[in-house]
DNA sequence: CACGATGGCGACAGTTTCTGTCGCGTCATA
DNA sequence: TATGACGCGACAGAAACTGTCGCCATCGTG
């Protein structure tokens, strides 16, 4: 049993939330006695007051007063992130940028923000000057993601957290508005694709598993309704075998590719597969490529994204849909002149 | 000033490196002066042996002992992280799992094994549940991603950190094997592209800027040669205007597209700028996409990846462009059966 | 509106802990 | 082997921590 004051104090400051949450000093001090801490409520009041000398604490004028960490309160690890890692965080930071809806990167502000902390400490480079040494070059355009109410996001999380059902109003696709009338969603999974953030729920009592798009989404709020899970859900099943985001897994196949000198330079650094071999052919431009992978969605993307700088060798099928795609987008060009 | 026990204490917790590093208490006594803890040497001995009792805190028998949390040391951070939050790191552990190189991903560990304990202890639900409710669809196949080892990431890391040359042995993209004869390695910045790290970086004397593959590097170790810093570099610069990785932004186009429906529907959601509007068009399968974009090399690999899907109409070079590369890609399937 | 229950806090005193000082023994380095 | 740096035990004065008690404000309820 830990009972030094140190771990004690140390304890209230793991205890408390953040702000939009707060605490309470009698549930502090039960959660205290339940970790072992054998002191009267007192002493944990007196905690609180000493430690809010020191540290980003925030309490309310109400009668129970309400405890917790300032918004503005930085994020502190512990052990502190050594500055090989706070460099890595800012790359991430930067790559994800392009990729998480801004409500989301949001979140992960806190840890960023001390990976910051760390990189200005260390040597006392200004952060400017680290970001101007660090990038990262996505292959996806600048999309703007679409944004998705905070709130609503908060209400999603926490019901999935407590496997709580929850209402809802959802615009659907093509409709401006919303509907008056608020859904009542069972919250089972969360698949992130693309930027955008879909909630696999069920409705009411019906059992079939529908997509909610989060930014379509508005005045989320609990409800009292009883949740109902899905029967027999696996969502790793659900994606990849029921094609539920038309994103199939097919067949694992022994992909021949003929590709360009530089296609080759890239694929030696990042291979398709452990097994990967690149040979050369009798002409010296191009290159021919094996590798034993998973037919996806995304490797007929990726072949495509390649254009001219690749052709399907085998297997046969791949190879004919591959032709008609390209076929197919020459044709669109012939269709008149340009 | 900072002056009490626990602030000095919490300090020192936090000035103590994770075990690869480690501190001596004459560096932590300096530390905590330097924050304003006007304590004496012996105090900080105390303190030290007083948390290793609470804390996984190792120390070494060697005679300045040298003191480090232990690898297995569990981080946390203050505030604690709020379930939600947690759930989004899953989200993104998930989402980098692709991307990322793994020797990177190792340092970002700490964080989500964190979030995995939070979700663990609220509502005792198995990660391995959580695992089953979150999944993330990236868009490019799976990429066996270059190992790099990290002992050379560490090197690098911390050279670049310390603004210091280093000494590697590289192996060239063709070659086998790397030579025998270390480079001297001036590192200016770092570039993360689709799975790989490069370290753009200047060698010995010479002035010109040299593209580092990190997973091609060995053997690094810190050097003596004083550091040369690359005049006038400016890493955005370098990358979108010297199209230095290929990668050149191009101008501002007002874009338009002719796209299927599904595909409209997509953009919906994911729009290419704030202004992008998508109208009907005469034919009910297809709509029009304006949109006023960078034309960036993702762009063009964006269009092609969608294949027959999409029809650039303006600007003209890029429809020019784009209609090459199709006609190209046809004429490679042309150029014999399938 | 009155009542009781609850929560916050000042005061106090006994206890514990904390800290600077000193000195001894050991280890690393020259 | 000499020298200084380092770790640590002992000690005593100072500082802090903590439980108890009582007062008062506030909140909820009848």
């Amino acid at each position: 049993m830990a009972t030094s004051t140190f771990a004690r104090r140390m304890h209230i400051l793991q205890l408390l939330p953040r702000e939009p949450n707060a605490s309470t000093v009698a549930r502090l001090h039960t959660q205290l006695q339940d970790q072992g801490h054998a002191v009267t409520r007192r002493t944990v009041e007196r905690d609180l007051q000493e430690l809010s000398r020191e540290y980003a604490i925030h309490v309310t004028e109400g009668r129970p007063e309400l405890w917790s960490w300032t918004q503005e309160a930085p994020n502190a690890s512990l052990p502190s992130m050594p500055p090989a890692t706070a460099l890595t965080y800012l790359m991430v930071e930067e790559h994800l940028g392009r990729l998480l809806p801004p409500t989301v990167l949001e979140q992960l502000k806190p840890a960023y923000g001390e990976a910051r902390r760390v990189l200005e400490r260390h040597g006392h480079t200004p952060i400017a000057r680290w970001k101007a040494r660090i990038s990262s070059i996505p292959n996806v355009p600048r999309f703007e993601l679409p944004k998705t109410d905070p709130e609503v996001l908060r209400v999603v999380y926490e019901s999935l957290l407590r496997e709580e059902a929850f209402e809802a109003r959802y615009r659907a696709a093509q409709q401006r508005a919303a509907p008056e009338k608020p859904w009542l969603v069972h919250p089972q999974a969360l698949v992130y694709r693309q930027g955008v953030i879909y909630l696999v729920a069920t409705l009411w009592d019906y059992g079939d598993l529908r997509h909610l798009a989060l930014h379509r989404m508005s005045d989320a709020g609990p409800c009292t309704a009883p949740f109902r899970r899905a029967s027999q859900f696996d969502l790793k099943r659900y994606i990849e075998h029921e094609r539920a985001f038309e994103y199939p897994e097919g067949e694992t196949v022994n992909l021949v590719l003929r590709v360009s000198e530089a296609t080759a330079f890239y694929l030696g650094e990042t291979r398709l597969s452990r097994d990967q071999v690149i040979e050369d052919t009798r002409d010296p431009d191009w290159k021919r490529v094996r590798a034993c992978v998973i037919d996806t969605t995304q490797l007929r993307w990726w072949l495509r994204s390649l254009g001219p700088e690749v052709e399907v060798v085998a297997p046969r099928a791949l190879r004919r849909a591959m032709r008609k795609d390209a076929r197919a987008t020459a044709a669109l060009y012939a269709r008149r002149g340009g």
